[in-house]
DNA sequence: CGTACTCGGGAGAGCGCTCTCCGACGTGGT
DNA sequence: ACCACGTCGGAGAGCGCTCTCCCGAGTACG
């Protein structure tokens, strides 16, 4: 018996008698033989695994604390849960990386072209991130979850987040809202600015020219303050729009404890859908981004952009929904 | 130029002429060489990666949002936060796995016999899981977060429940509560079993000889449905050990709801220290477990393990601490 | 019955590295 | 001046697999 023979068996590849699959088979089970992923990964030029790369805005290395709030983030599982439906079914496991400094995304590149993955998934929320263009410059198929910030030929999915603001204000008018305010994202983030910009124009088309706006940073704590900022700005706000969840949730506490009731009150809606909108009372109502399904198109296309180097770059853009809860 | 020397020069394995080392530098950075890592482990026996399995109770597959889930527990950021700290200097990659059926667990333990990973981190969550089993008899360094389900020659992480218990049960006695109850974790779990028969000897100790309890299964919903439980057979209750912030933060909401003031009428005191404490209203109080140490100690012990095959394994059991915040 | 073609197994090269040997050269001691 | 020894580069095997040939046997057709 060659191991041509036995490579062909284990690979199921080409024809093999019936017979001799049966005896590889035994021998196989009999021997508890396993193939090395090593060596047929230096021939095939595969390695079954693809990056996951979360690149964050740098911070100091001494603030360790920070690296687990980082995969605390509620998204980070729902993307892990999303890609697996597609890698698990294919036998391509995801190797964690985080970049959070000049020096890891570096390190991180170099790794890469020694082909410890097949392809990249990344997720960035650092503004201005340069490595789209660095993995895209090094020939490694990638895929972004969300439009790379610079103009780079790189297949990505993402979301209409001005679609998503325009729900959120369509809802809010058609309650009955005048007074409307809205809680922001950073301006550097793209997600920030266009789910403000997308909010403005709507509440505009609805006849309101002006919208009050505070910044939140997309953190609970953040959204805390602007709050109480836009209620001592606009004292009888009947209506508010956040750009997170999160930030809602800081919002909602700030309300209880100025003594509005929501939604009697005040309105409030929300955008992503995580598990924060459950958590809060009463329970937010959100723009949903399908962010399990957003992560298991990455994972297609990037296996696809895997298989065929030439396939062209795509873009895939999800719709977002309104989750009517309690809120608003 | 051999390949021999420029493969001593990068891996800087014996001495090379100082001006010999500079030219093959030189010519590296040059070509843009980079090692192939698949030749590279096929001869060192190394893949300098590890396998992170998250193994869960076994679910339908048709159920896919569950996948999301399991990541979204804050534990999973906090424990690969961790892992990253001592894993990323070393240059070591988690690749992530789960484990969510025996198909999955079989599968799993031959691809690791592949040589996919020098050794695992198991973090298991699924009552009796066989996976610490499997993974030992398949002579894979291994170590797990928390104790073995049945007693296995395997390295491992813990904490002690029952001190940790007691430290909440010596918390409220000392606040003044006299009419205690408890949520506790399923009964099936280790650390649900532990934490509440810890807490009740204690308060045994104290001279409360019995303690309610109403198993929550470790989810918010859980949490809520055990607390109108609670209310229910002891209305004048003064105070709640609950076994994980989760649940405490849906007890909290129950609480709200039936128009109980925290911590003035009732004391709610969680366990974890998650950012769900954070998230709660109140800021929860809770028994305070330190998941980040933890999985660096995981790291160094895999290590460990993987440099010396011999090392024998080892348990290291973390202190808990209690966080007073404003809940109890 | 002979030829052309198909089908399936074997031989062997080669993937890109590391590492053990070996040998060349330089140095110091006798 | 010669030899022993230490230092460092080169040659080449070999890690365990896949895959391209090649060839023998079986089959169909003229």
């Amino acid at each position: 018996m060659s191991r041509a023979t036995v490579s062909r068996v284990v690979n199921g590849t080409r024809n093999v008698d019936p017979e001799i699959q049966r005896i590889v088979q035994e021998a196989v089970a009999a021997t508890g033989y396993v193939p090395n992923r090593a060596a047929r990964s230096l021939v095939t030029r595969r390695t079954d695994s693809v990056a996951l790369i979360f690149s964050v805005p740098d911070h100091q290395a001494a603030d360790d604390p920070f690296l687990g709030q980082v995969f605390s983030d509620p998204f980070f599982g729902r993307i892990v849960g999303g890609l697996l439906t597609v890698l698990r079914p294919r036998g391509v496991h995801p190797v964690l990386m985080l970049a959070d400094s000049d020096d890891a995304r570096h390190s991180l590149v170099s790794t890469l072209r020694q082909e410890h993955a097949d392809g990249v998934v990344l997720v960035s929320i650092a503004p201005g991130d340069p490595l789209p263009f660095m993995l895209t410059e090094a020939g490694l198929p990638t895929v972004l979850f969300g439009r790379p910030p610079t103009p780079t030929p790189v297949s990505y999915v993402d979301i209409s987040q001005q679609a998503g603001a325009r729900l959120a204000a369509d809802h809010l008018v058609a309650r009955g809202c005048r007074r409307i305010v809205t809680i922001a994202g950073p301006y550097d983030s793209a997600a920030g600015q266009e789910r403000l910009t997308g909010f403005r124009q709507a509440m505009a088309e609805h006849g309101v020219a002006y919208v009050p706006s505070v910044e939140g940073g997309f953190t609970q704590k953040g959204g805390e303050g602007a709050m109480r900022a836009l209620l001592a700005e606009q004292p009888d706000l009947d209506g508010v729009f956040v750009a997170n969840d999160l930030m809602a949730q800081g919002a909602l506490l700030v309300l209880r404890d100025f003594g509005r009731r929501v939604p009697q009150d005040v309105a409030v809606v929300g955008f992503d859908d995580s598990s924060a909108a459950l958590a809060a009372r009463p329970l937010l109502t959100t723009v949903r981004q399908p962010v399990e399904d957003m992560a298991a198109e990455m994972a297609r296309l990037l296996l696809a952009l895997i298989d065929d180097p030439e396939h062209r770059t795509r873009s895939v853009i999800f719709k977002t929904t309104l989750v009517a809860r309690e809120s608003a």
